[in-house]
DNA sequence: ATATATAGGTACCCCATGGATAGTGAAGAT
DNA sequence: ATCTTCACTATCCATGGGGTACCTATATAT
């Protein structure tokens, strides 16, 4: 009686030992937010994604789309040529998660603005604590 | 001629410098994802989460908790009791992310066996590697 | 013939953060 | 008097996120 609301085929993102909390742990880096949002509207090669994802090194990068080739939500396409040519495309299962996460950065462009407030409160209610 | 899908409102998580990146980054976390989760379905006390969530520490769960809190979607009620009582519960802002969140989770927990799958495949190819 | 640019990626280093453990305070139960 | 509960804090340590410099192999320029 402690299951609760887990989805339907017994796996439980609360449970440490759960795939599903390694799934989210591993869905919880920015980078694979934004990489997977700006492959959402089709294959792109590596210095696209640099250029697109502002404030990326080329080691996140690199290191961000290993661990999606690996977990099989981007497939990466080689062509032999000088100077190198690789493209990055979702997967199925990537495309299918694209839409999730583009709702999650489409909730935070909206609500930034809630959220800027709020810390500001926040800041300005600690500021007034050192009075009391 | 490249924000391209940004929405609607001149906020761009791609840029490093908008709100709602600094808000990306904030919900890119494993711990946060869980939380809101788990506050989604009512009030809790902080023993009562400690429970829900296995693994946490109690370090990272205030440390969670207060972030939240900052960002306007917890609020926190501490009752003047001894042994101290502090419960937790979304804001409406929580509850309307904790939406998204929860398909998230869900999706985390329903694609897990793929996952592990591509995991699996990839380390296979990986040790088979030092053949070639 | 030498130098430079390109594209994609690795090697190395550093520090911030995640995470574990122990401690605090106040009242009521034993 | 000591122990227990609850919600934290404080402190320490290790992991890994992140930055910089470098590498490879050719085509082009000089």
């Amino acid at each position: 009686m402690d299951s609760e609301d887990n989805s339907s085929f017994g796996y439980d993102a609360f449970r440490r030992t759960c795939p599903s909390h390694t799934v989210l742990e591993m869905l919880a880096s920015k980078w694979v937010y934004l990489v997977v949002c700006a492959l959402r509207k089709g294959r792109l090669r590596n210095g696209e994604l640099a250029r697109k994802l502002e404030g990326i090194t080329p080691k996140m990068l690199t290191q961000t789309l290993r661990v999606l080739e690996r977990d099989g939500l981007v497939r990466r396409e080689v062509f032999p040529v000088i100077p190198p040519r690789v493209e990055y495309e979702l997967t199925e299962l990537g495309q299918n998660l694209a839409g999730l996460l583009t709702q999650i950065r489409s909730w935070a462009e909206q609500h930034a603005p809630d959220i800027k407030d709020a810390r500001a409160r926040a800041t300005a209610a600690n500021e007034g604590e050192w009075a009391a």
